[in-house]
DNA sequence: CATCCTAAGTGTTGAAAATACACTTTAATT
DNA sequence: AATTAAAGTGTATTTTCAACACTTAGGATG
């Protein structure tokens, strides 16, 4: 037998879209007449593609979110392969495979891409350009065909090790964020609580957060200030 | 053009070795008479294979190193996966590769496993079965063939925040060690020099580093206290 | 047996960082 | 004018980190 005859490579993306409201995960709906009907629902997945013969992985990755969302240029880190050879063998998951695929049986090994898009400013409208596709709370994600549920559990905590570590958190909000809302991010990324003095005290600290000369407008308490990132300070260490 | 048809993929090992002496990568010599002639010297690179049909990743990487030193149950940890289509189109390496592969042109994806292996009590003797197969000095790797510096550089700073987050010093050492031969390991690894005093404070914290009723002998100076790792109380967190 | 050599081993002090904690302020709404 | 809701602000305590130098044990040497 020939070393991997006949393999298949493909890349998976965890587009991650924050706002107000929480984390959430770009999910798309397998068609209908498709689905695997082993829990008499449609099953969700992450958005992936094979990768084409002369393209890169990333190149892969910014294709496929581009192709759903419109969006270019989205924070993009690959975090993880998966190479399981029964990785897309599952029962639940013969019927789709055989509707799409020309080769439902060939065994595929997929990179794991995570993205941040800030869903404040712009919602990129990923259901305006092909049906079922869209964000869904990373609290309330059902079971998805694959082994996507362990996918989006690997990027969830390459995203809490990279938001700890580097300065990334410009990607999540809008370009004129409040303190109060920078702390939510991270509450909700790390899924833990902050003192609100000590954190605020760390962020003067950093000096790619820029005060501005406005504060918010339209709520009926105490209008907070506005901050936005320094580009030119952000240390990519 | 079909997506990805005929695309291969495989692994490549960065197996580090640790002693006394430094720490080393294991790495093979393309044989004389199929090497790139390009440096007037033959090349090295990374051991690596194309995986089965059927292999896991993990398991492939292991494949790959057990023919090459025979040790089995060595620390493997996925790091990276390399994508350049033209990973393998340089000039250089070329000439190996129609000496080597049926399909010398076609495009390679490689997921980068970095291996701990302690040389102090057995040193896997990898030149012993198949030649050209050496222990080099990480600080004294020149240059190999396709990517595999920057798959070397990737694995190496792994290596660096696997330490630092995870208890797997132990990995390297020997199974009885001073705490000497400890600090030594952590400075070499991660390039830093670090107090003596205040390291074995931070170590007496450890509670899975404990000490033996034993000490150091035949050494001309005061003997140390031997130490070893308890792996109950290594928390894999 | 005394001396030398070498690395092992050991505590304290000051600085910096992390934590805990509660009241006042501002604008919009009624 | 009173109410509401989140913004904003400082201090004291604890914990962690960083700097620093001498004594000890055993082997080797003469």
């Amino acid at each position: 037998m020939q070393p991997n005859e006949s393999l298949h490579l493909s890349v998976d993306c965890v587009l991650f879209g924050y706002d107000d409201d929480g984390l959430k995960v770009l999910l798309i709906n397998q068609k209908e007449d498709t689905y695997a009907h082993a829990q008499g629902r449609p099953m969700s997945q992450l958005p992936g593609d094979l990768i084409l013969i002369d393209e890169g992985l990333e190149a892969a990755a910014e294709r496929v979110l581009f192709e759903l969302t419109q969006v270019n240029g989205v924070y993009l880190k690959q975090f993880h392969a998966y190479g399981d050879p029964d990785r897309v063998k599952d029962h639940k998951d013969r019927t789709w495979l055989r509707s799409v695929r020309t080769l439902p049986d060939q065994r595929v090994i997929t990179v794991g891409y995570f993205g941040l898009v800030s869903l404040h400013d712009h919602s990129p409208q990923p259901a305006s350009f092909a049906g079922g596709v869209s964000w869904v709370d990373v609290n309330e994600v059902g079971p998805l065909a694959f082994d996507h549920n362990s996918i989006l559990n690997g990027a969830i905590e390459a995203l809490q090790t990279q938001l700890e570590t580097h300065h990334i958190s410009f990607e999540l909000l809008p370009k004129k964020f409040t303190l109060s809302q920078l702390q939510d991010l991270y509450e909700t990324v790390l899924d833990k609580k902050f003192d609100k003095r000590n954190f605020r005290k760390n962020i003067k600290k950093m000096s790619h957060v820029v005060p501005l000369d406005e504060k918010q407008q339209g709520v009926m308490h105490k209008p907070a200030q506005l901050f936005s990132f320094n580009p030119d300070q952000i240390e990519n260490a």
